[in-house]
DNA sequence: CGCGATTTGTGCACGTCTTCACAAGCGCCT
DNA sequence: AGGCGCTTGTGAAGACGTGCACAAATCGCG
């Protein structure tokens, strides 16, 4: 594909790509510029400037010039970054050059439209099971998924090499969920359930919880209305998503 | 007793209280604390300390008891926090003590489920609204909703004081049911579209992109395989991902 | 009534993240 | 070849967030 040089990915044999040591906030949103990115090669744009980039991702350009330089030094000044170049070295990093395996365990409401979700499959993850401790729920079929039993677990991680783990059940179950993902070897999951999950060293979980979103809106709601309300008190107090036109 | 004034004294009716000023990560925890205060108050405890309250919520006791102190003096030494008087005081910051309208637009896969999450009722939201720009798909009924048309909104916002609006339609038309949102007054919202919204300012959006957390798991995947890597080199999980060249 | 046990609230130091501003580098045009 | 305009990459400064460690406050008990 590239004969570009890959400083992330060297034929050494045996040896480690060296990964660089990217902070958090970079990572979180680097999925997010790749998205930018693939829209942009799908207009044919076969350059970008970080300008460009940047508002194309919603974020500062002093920000993503200063992210992408983590990854090593792709752009070319006077004229930006290399569309097709970037996409894969942001791919690299974010380890989505191999399709990884999801299980996603609890398939009720929400769990039902996860499965359903074609935004996984294109970008670079594959739904390789569909969980649920319900046995009226094992044997209905979703998206031509057939839904198993929990318990079936130790023998589907190992054939489908499952990499990360996702928790869509209701929250008295996540934590034994967790635990038995956490036994058959997951060492990534996305917890929906709204309640904190303890694992084990080396375990990553994220937490999306779509009530806590709601909350943080209502806080700002109520905090506009109250300024409003006031005499004299328009304080300045942007957000964070002033995305000019 | 402290004569502290209690700014959200929810006796006051008319006046609106002034807010303190909070730190947005102290914002993005209160709906945590919430929810984890509820859990203690339904299991009897009358009383919590920080470090108690912590671990429930899965954060450190220092970063608790500096969160609260910013609402105000709520806590006795010695004693703890009292779990009613909390709850009351964080639902208040927020804006929780009303039952804010909101309108789900876009009844796809992901917005079926949304509509039928009733983690949002169960936490001080009503969702007043279904709605959808596909004609095939007005008329439709779910949770006891019928789904109108996205043109209906302008009646529909007034009708409802529709407060949040959430976005679960695809990419390409987000940004125009965004427009349509805030045509109408609505200044806050939730976007699950993979696509960045431009608004003006004094509109709040929150995003939340379900493939870009798993692109992060995975981030941090790469990494620990290329980490158990070096010593001995026991990965034989992602070895093949390094084919560089 | 005073003392010790307990827990809050916070000053302080440290690390991370953001943003500005600009030198260095690149390509194009004359 | 040389100059000019454009863009990257980064040093430095400041804003923000975190966590330790401890004084102040409160309760219970003898």
């Amino acid at each position: 594909m590239s004969q570009h040089r890959h400083p992330g990915a060297p034929g050494r044999a045996g040896a480690v790509p060296a990964l660089p040591d990217l902070p958090e906030a970079t990572v979180a949103r680097l999925p997010e510029y790749l998205r930018a990115l693939h829209n942009l090669a799908d207009g044919g744009h076969e350059t970008v400037s970080s300008e460009g980039l940047s508002a194309a991702a919603g974020v500062n350009s002093a920000k993503l010039r200063k992210d992408l330089s983590h990854l090593g030094s792709y752009g070319t000044r006077g004229v930006g970054y290399d569309v097709a170049l970037l996409i894969e070295q942001i791919e690299y990093v974010l380890g989505l050059t191999q399709r990884r395996a999801v299980a996603l365990v609890g398939v009720g409401n929400l769990g039902h439209a996860l499965a359903g979700y074609d935004g996984f499959a294109s970008r670079g993850f594959r739904i390789a099971a569909l969980l649920d401790a319900d046995p009226s729920r094992v044997g209905e079929e979703i998206n031509g998924l057939v839904v198993r039993h929990v318990d079936e677990l130790p023998e589907i991680a190992v054939q489908e090499s499952i990499a990360i783990g996702v928790i869509a059940t209701p929250a008295a179950a996540a934590q034994r969920v967790a635990d038995q993902l956490v036994a058959v070897g997951v060492t990534s999951i996305l917890n929906f359930a709204p309640c904190v999950l303890s694992v084990p060293e080396g375990v990553d979980v994220r937490k999306v919880d779509l009530a806590i979103e709601l909350q943080i809106l209502s806080f700002h709601e109520h905090r506009k209305a109250s300024l409003t309300a006031l005499p004299g008190g328009l304080a300045a107090t942007e957000t964070q998503e002033a995305i000019g036109t």
